[in-house]
DNA sequence: CTGATTGCAAATGCTTTGCATACAA
DNA sequence: TTGTATGCAAAGCATTTGCAATCAG
């Protein structure tokens, strides 16, 4: 397990240098916290800014935190959703897949790829092809059965 | 055609009224813009603006188009779709349906509930039910084949 | 009249930019 | 050393808010 994160850091800075981004200590930190667990999961700027406050390790500049996530962003390490209105969301899920969105938190959930099924869908129109297809399931609370 | 528009025209005074909506002389030039052709379109708060300034009938503050976009948005004659970033897009098409986004030039179009078939969708988590589910297809340029 | 609506300008929230300082190679 | 990256504070957008003036019923 202790490997494994080691792994993951020694990889991360393969991964960095491989993409042209120098592994420079706040680089390294923000990857610790988002890929250092293996389980994918959303958030905001802002989000990360306050998960790296509250480990009160070393502070990172919000700056430095979007300029970092664009680069992780432009090199395939995250995805971007735009799904509830204002606010920038990152996903460390790269897979193509598909979503929950719960609106009573504005909270979003991955569905994998394999639980949903797409049956039937229109060609593109010409000069175009499809480049991926998402479901998006808009969730509301269930007052008269809460399970 | 121009009967068409009369009615048009009064059914929506008819509506607002019905909402709990005073007809105003903005909320009708609004309306006017966004009901009177009776295709479906896709638009921002700022599009809309420009679209008024343009047809230079009086103008309307941005703040009230704001208030009067959220207001058909709340009383269902208008949908706010979440796609591309940082703007908030409303779309005249209110049924249940599907969106093609070209991401070579950020447009938005419909594609009808019927064109589009869901074979398998994941159960809601519990205490939660399924309000909507919407397929995105994002495009691409297809430079091999451009029919 | 009386409450709803408008319009302005100021405020907000998220994100980007400019630029001097610090750092990696 | 030399170009990259960082951090701060300022600027930039889209959107919202407060409030006085205006309008609809």
């Amino acid at each position: 397990m202790e490997d494994n994160k080691k792994n993951n850091f020694k990889s991360i800075i393969d991964k960095l240098r491989s993409s042209g981004l120098r592994p420079t200590r706040q680089r390294l930190l923000i990857c610790k916290v988002l890929f250092g667990e293996n389980k994918d999961f959303h958030f905001t700027a802002e989000d990360l800014d306050k998960i790296i406050k509250n480990n009160n390790e070393a502070k990172i500049s919000l700056a430095t935190i979007y300029n970092t996530l664009h680069s992780l962003k432009k090199c395939g390490y995250l995805n971007e959703v735009s799904i509830s209105g204002n606010k920038t969301y990152f996903d460390t899920n790269t897979t193509s897949h598909h979503h929950f969105f719960d609106e009573a938190n504005n909270s979003l959930t991955d569905i994998s790829e394999n639980e949903v099924e797409i049956k039937k869908i229109p060609i593109a129109p010409k000069g175009k092809k499809i480049k991926t297809a998402q479901v998006l399931i808009r969730l509301e609370n269930d007052n008269h059965n809460q399970n």
